[in-house]
DNA sequence: GCTCTATGATTTACGACGCC
DNA sequence: TGGCGTCGTAAATCATAGAG
């Protein structure tokens, strides 16, 4: 997938990279009753109705935005783990213990 | 058994920093790419192999390196010039 | 051993692009 | 066209390996 700068870099002196970037708002960490009823959601479902979600921002006190992208960012997260646990010896490991 | 166990243990229980030839594998690439540290998914399946770690990996290195990299220049100026001197000679030869 | 800091991993927040 | 999906990443933060 070719993202932004297709450039096949040529040093360049400028290091466009090295340019801030629009701002955003800064990362602030979920609380643990944030987390556990997100997660708890989660594993009832990963998928959200926009009802549902706008009831969960409520419950835990974030935007509906927020939530969306919690969704976004775990299912992404749950991807990674199932593809690590996959073929790696965690059964094995936990066994020898 | 236990070769099986040394092998799986330092795999993911416990965090290790990279081999001092895994570092010198990824350095090389990002200051001989200073000028866009991005490496193509085929890049990163190389460096990856090259250095003995997954792909995830290779890009956790590179999304850190270039942040803190940004974030503290000057403290990477000896780094950057070893490097830089290293590609020069490679590419003269 | 016992601090600290450097380093690898994880967590929020978006931009870019896709599909319906 | 809008809205939600994934993918890749920025930046902050977490956890602790390891250098002093």
């Amino acid at each position: 997938s070719t993202k932004e700068d297709e450039t096949e870099d040529k040093e360049d002196p400028t290091k466009s990279w090295l340019k801030s970037t629009a701002q955003r708002k800064k990362r602030v960490p979920y609380s643990r009753n944030q987390l556990l009823e997100l997660e708890k959601e989660f594993r009832f479902n990963q998928y959200l109705s926009r009802d549902r979600r706008q009831e969960l921002a409520n419950l835990v006190n974030l935007t509906d935005r927020q939530v969306k992208i919690w969704f976004q960012n775990r299912r992404m997260k749950w991807k990674r783990e199932r593809r690590s646990d996959d073929l790696s010896g965690d059964t094995i490991d936990a066994a020898l213990d | 058994v236990m070769i099986l166990r040394s092998r799986f243990l330092d795999a993911r229980r416990k965090r290790r920093n990279f081999s001092k030839q895994a570092t010198e594998v990824l350095n090389e690439y990002f200051y001989s790419h200073l000028s866009n540290p991005y490496p193509s998914e085929e890049a990163k399946e190389e460096l990856a192999r090259k250095c003995g770690i997954t792909v995830s990996q290779v890009s956790n290195w590179f999304g850190n390196k270039r942040i803190r990299y940004k974030k503290n220049i000057g403290k990477f100026q000896e780094e950057a010039n070893l490097y830089a001197a290293k590609n020069a000679q490679a590419v003269c030869q």
